[in-house]
DNA sequence: ATCCAGGAACTGT
DNA sequence: ACAGTTCATGGA
């Protein structure tokens, strides 16, 4: 991690090649989204650490990431894990060098490092929170995804009001293994859906998973077929949470929808590509597979047809 | 109206 | 192992 601490702020030195923009751009994707907000340019999100809460933004001048707080200076020790959020959040320590070289070769992804170089896949460090978005985003549509996330946590998380506006911490483990089915089908979760997102609320709680126990596991399988233990939780899903949370930059989400559609997008293929095509392409973005993933989920937001 | 969406579990073979 | 079925709801 590199970054400075001046007391009152904090600068973060992102690689060379790191590309504010397209994160605002991806942090951008929804209207509903509200775990955080982007205004002029720059990032204000809402930090629980250790009971304290912290808001803070992130300005972006000459390829640094410059983060103040604008209620109150938190102490040293919180101001490093907000840096230590932000370099896991925007996959900072990543080195996209063998990516890039791989891609110049693939004829799917040739076009796309160039477009958006310096991208990098932006993260959800915290498991609960990945594995609870990727159950709420399966088989159905992003925006009504959106709308579901937002239901959740303006009615279980905790939140901050500044200068008029509403700054939302995801719901707590604790409080979401204590609700019931019928509380979140309220919302509109299916009956299953509700199922599944307690059930990791209570697997979790009782310390059965946590996202330490998975970064130490070294094998790939091993990690994938853990986190499948869980009730919900498929391959797609998996896939999902080590590229999203873990950092897994071989996980391969094969099922998802948006994938096949980006590939049938840059292609110009009539169909959507099977299981077996993509795993075709996918033979060259060994090891890189989850941006190869990131990026083309990323071509999506460019052609709405 | 109709199809389908950043799937998973269950069932039967 | 593998394919078909069911679940459920809103978006476009």
């Amino acid at each position: 991690m590199n970054w400075t601490d001046y007391e009152s702020h904090l600068e973060i030195y992102p690689p060379e090649d790191f590309n504010f923009e397209e994160c605002l751009i991806f942090l951008s994707r929804s209207d509903r989204e509200i775990l955080h907000k982007i205004k002029s340019g720059s990032i204000y999100k809402l930090l629980k650490v250790k009971e304290s809460l912290i808001l803070f933004k992130i300005e972006h001048t000459e390829n640094t990431l410059k983060v103040e707080f604008p209620i109150s200076t938190p102490s040293i020790h919180l101001r490093e894990k907000v840096a230590e959020y932000i370099w896991e959040w925007f996959d900072l320590e990543r080195d996209l060098t063998g990516f890039y070289q791989m891609a110049l070769h693939d004829k799917v992804l040739k076009k796309l490092v160039h477009s958006y170089n310096g991208l990098r896949i932006i993260c959800m460090p915290d498991l609960f929170e990945a594995l609870v978005w990727a159950v709420i985003g399966q088989q159905i549509n992003l925006t009504f995804a959106y709308t579901l996330k937002k239901r959740f946590v303006e009615q279980y998380g905790e939140s901050l009001c500044f200068e008029g506006e509403t700054f939302w911490i995801f719901p707590s483990i604790e409080k979401i293994a204590l609700i019931s089915i019928d509380d979140l089908r309220k919302h509109q979760f299916t009956s299953r859906k509700a199922e599944y997102i307690i059930g990791i609320a209570k697997t979790m709680l009782n310390g059965e998973l946590t996202k330490e126990v998975l970064l130490q596991k070294q094998d790939y399988e091993q990690v994938k077929k853990t986190l499948m233990m869980i009730k919900g939780v498929g391959a797609w899903t998996a896939d999902y949470v080590m590229m999203k949370c873990l950092h897994n930059t071989s996980s391969l989400p094969i099922a998802d929808v948006g994938l096949h559609n980006a590939i049938k997008n840059l292609l110009g293929l009539d169909m959507k590509p099977t299981v077996e095509e993509i795993k075709e392409y996918a033979v060259i973005w060994e090891g890189w597979e989850a941006y190869a993933t990131f990026y083309l989920w990323r071509s999506l937001y460019d052609k709405k047809i």
